[in-house]
DNA sequence: CCTACCGATCGGTAGG
DNA sequence: CCTACCGATCGGTAGG
């Protein structure tokens, strides 16, 4: 099973195997989730100026040369935690339209997708998260734009989708299906999306109140596009 | 014209008119109105924390001294300017909805202030304040909900009341006219303000997309809720 | 005497 | 792993 020299000139920096394959260190594993949690926690809580490196290594009970080990900087273990949640994102967006243009009764599919899209996206930590990004996105509009592309883009896109599908078969009236995605979204997230932005620390709607919220979304939709 | 005795024991810290009724020294005017120039320019720019005192002091090409004797410190400087461009956007706020609910015309008279609505939110100051007091509700709460209570809200509620006439009307159908408000707005300003907050260097749509966006906004509305 | 303003520098804290 | 410490920069204040 070939053992790596120990004096190899060209180690990797992180070797995905480490010797005899016995997969990477646990502790080096340990050590990064325990950075990971406290910094994921610090950073949607107070952004990223406002967290230090030491709040950081104190809350991972960790010492602040493991979190650079670990991490290499600042701005690369942000841009890494950030960049996980956002693929996280991704895939729930791509689950949520599936199956919106084959459904027998459409009313009835567009209120559970409105409901179900506004319960998680009011989750405090997506909320947290999504204003995290637009916090930093002077500092990392690279960061901001692939979020921006991966989540709410994805969810529009397969929405404009869906509706291009139910228009060409006389479903719904959307001649611009693209406009009518962006319609169903901020009618049914608008309001809880923006009041977030503002009062971070406020109560969110109860779940009986998100309901509500999303049901009053999709009727004003059907009424505006229904058949 | 009583001159004040230049001997008085309890002048003013800084008396609303100077001796002879000269008005306030036209010096601290200047020095105020640089001061209050280049700290807007650098704050809705870079947001509270990333600009220094130094750097406005530069730009107003003031000392930094004038800057704590004008206006105390950092803090105050900051809630003074952001608390005079909200009381702005709160009187723009009440002239938008006025008269809405007694035109001839409505579904016309809809579309005009949706265009004029947008045309304002969308112009690049605007977006940048709004992003300003996002990026800093962390820090200062009170100035969010306040800012929120007065532009925002101050339409909601207006075009709350005016949703409410025209509903006992039979003009529109609103049984929840604070619902229909929001829905309005969201359908209105939703992708335009949702677009910057990620990408605030991204050009903003043309004067002919955004009433298209205006357009597209209130025609939607006005087949949900359209008498 | 006052107000406005300057050059210089303070203590404290950030990331690394 | 920790303490100590660096170069840099911050808001705020000193004397003149």
């Amino acid at each position: 099973m070939g053992d790596s020299d120990v004096s190899d000139r060209h180690p990797p920096l992180r070797a995905p195997l480490g010797p005899r394959d016995r997969g990477p260190d646990p502790r080096t594993l340990r050590t990064r989730a325990a950075v990971a949690e406290a910094a994921t926690t610090l950073f949607l809580q107070r952004g990223y100026q406002d967290t230090g490196v030491d709040e950081i290594a104190a809350l991972a009970k960790v010492s602040k040369r493991s979190i650079y080990n670990n991490y290499g900087d600042k701005e690369s273990l942000f841009t890494e935690l950030v960049l996980g949640f956002t693929s996280t994102a991704g895939e729930f967006a791509d689950r949520l339209v599936t199956g919106l243009a084959e459904a027998a009764d459409l009313p009835q599919a567009l209120h559970e997708l409105g409901r179900r899209h506004l319960r998680t996206v009011a989750r405090p930590e997506v909320l947290r998260l999504r204003r995290l990004i637009i916090l930093e996105a002077g500092r990392f509009p690279a960061l901001a734009e692939e979020y921006y592309r991966s989540a709410p883009g994805r969810v529009m896109a397969a929405l404009t989708e869906a509706f291009a599908l139910l228009h060409a078969r006389g479903a719904l009236t959307a001649p611009n299906p693209r406009r009518a995605a962006e319609h169903f979204s901020y009618l049914v997230l608008g309001s809880t999306l923006d009041s977030f932005l503002f009062a971070p620390e406020a109560d969110l709607p109860t779940p009986t109140e998100l309901d509500r919220l999303a049901d009053d979304g999709v009727t004003a939709f059907l009424a505006a596009y229904g058949g």
